[in-house]
DNA sequence: CAGTGGTCTAGACCACGTA
DNA sequence: ACGTGGTCTAGACCACTGT
């Protein structure tokens, strides 16, 4: 198996594309096995130019899948259990819990075009007066409501979908691509545990003061443009948010 | 000062490094004013080959400070104010409360070594009976307890510094880098609200059950090696952590 | 059609670590 | 001395977008 992984000139796929899957694929399977790769080995062996291999290997870097050092070669990073970026996949919970068998579902309320709060309008750099699509989501898993989210959405003041619309795309993000075109390339997220309001002590079926987790969290398209903020409150011990930071 | 900025190809500085310090410098002060930067227009500007323009514009993309269009051009991404990382700069909320004017101080207590518990030793891959450094901080800030820090710090056997080193040092992660040279080149970082434990209540001076953020994270050298388990309880409504994704 | 970024080649010199 | 990755050059062809 390790000789049959060669590249296709003729498949259109970029080289170095083609170059990166097969190495990744053998660092997955051969795990730290997988000995040092040099440039030079990879040009003789996939017979291209050795920009290419470097672009190839750049990228398994940015993946996190291998590292590299001066003189000495590039190696695979230690095994480390590939788990899911959980809910940081925005919009993926209902998703996760699926494939964790916690038999989730979306139930999405309150759908209207209005001027946001200020707080939002500021973290979305409105115009005055400018309005911007607003719900709310629960997920439920096992019944049990996990998350209560407030969604402002910043949209074409004519774009206005139904409860139905919003539950049945997933995240309002693949509804706003599908509807608009537009692409959420960045993400901030600030992050607290808070006690439950009222509101929310309600909504997730537990008493005024529990503790809850709050994230704030505003979207932007590669532009740089703001286009989504979105606050969460989480149910304590239960949903747990992943993510990796470099440094 | 916009056509001053030229590179010194004696300097020993990477040519790439310089032309993208240059660039950001300029989308920095022009703002999103700043046009089209085209790989063409900037190889005849700094008289390098298209591929060093192409590292540079590279970098800026993943700095997140311009976005790139096939066949339109690379722009400036929409000005948004650079925020600190706040906590998620490992180990620096005491310096970045300082620059709040928080007064902040850190106390470290408990330092010894041990076998840790079994899920620190899973998380990071210990042998059987291998021992760790272990301690507890408390961060301050105008006199209140806001986090509670438990530590464990992968280290040889003979690594003990006094509570006053870890005091001074700021960061485990310093201290582990002075000391034996050992980087933290990624983190993986789970985060959720609970409710205070007896001990984490006395040692934030809150109430038991009274809500607080959890924050665990395991931090890798660059070969993927976790030395480092952090568990953290922090004052919930005053530490809020933030982060940034892309998609 | 002209201009853009995406991909690819075939060279070159260098700093650095290991043997 | 040798091999490594880091940097740099000067070309080439392509797909795509806007005119």
């Amino acid at each position: 198996m390790t000789e049959a992984s060669q590249i296709d000139r003729r498949s259109g796929v970029p080289l170095y594309l083609q170059i990166k899957q097969i190495l990744a694929t053998e660092i997955e399977a051969e795990g730290a096995g997988a000995g040092a790769m040099t440039e030079q080995t990879l040009t003789e062996r996939f017979h291209v130019s050795r920009a290419t291999v470097r672009q190839a290997l750049h990228e398994l870097v940015q993946d996190g899948l291998v590292y590299r050092e001066r003189s000495k070669g590039t190696f695979p990073v230690q095994r480390m259990d590939f788990e899911r970026p959980a809910t940081l996949q925005v919009g993926g919970l209902v998703g996760y819990l699926a494939d964790l068998g916690m038999n989730p579902s979306s139930e999405v309320s309150d759908v209207h075009r209005a001027v946001p709060p200020r707080e939002v309008a500021d973290g979305l750099g409105l115009e005055a007066e400018e309005t911007v699509l607003i719900f709310t989501r629960r997920i439920f898993a096992n019944g049990q409501p996990l998350s209560l989210a407030r969604v402002y959405l910043r949209s074409p003041s004519d774009f206005l979908p139904t409860p139905t619309e919003l539950e049945s795309a997933g995240s309002a993000i693949e509804l706003l691509e599908r509807a608009h075109g537009v692409r959420v390339a960045r993400s901030e997220h600030r992050v607290w545990a808070s006690a439950a309001s009222a509101q929310e002590a309600s909504a997730l079926a537990i008493a005024e003061g529990d503790p809850v987790l709050v994230l704030e969290t505003v979207m932007r398209t590669r532009e740089g443009r703001p286009v989504i903020w979105r606050r969460l409150a989480d149910h304590a011990d239960t949903i747990k948010h992943t993510f990796i930071s470099d440094i």
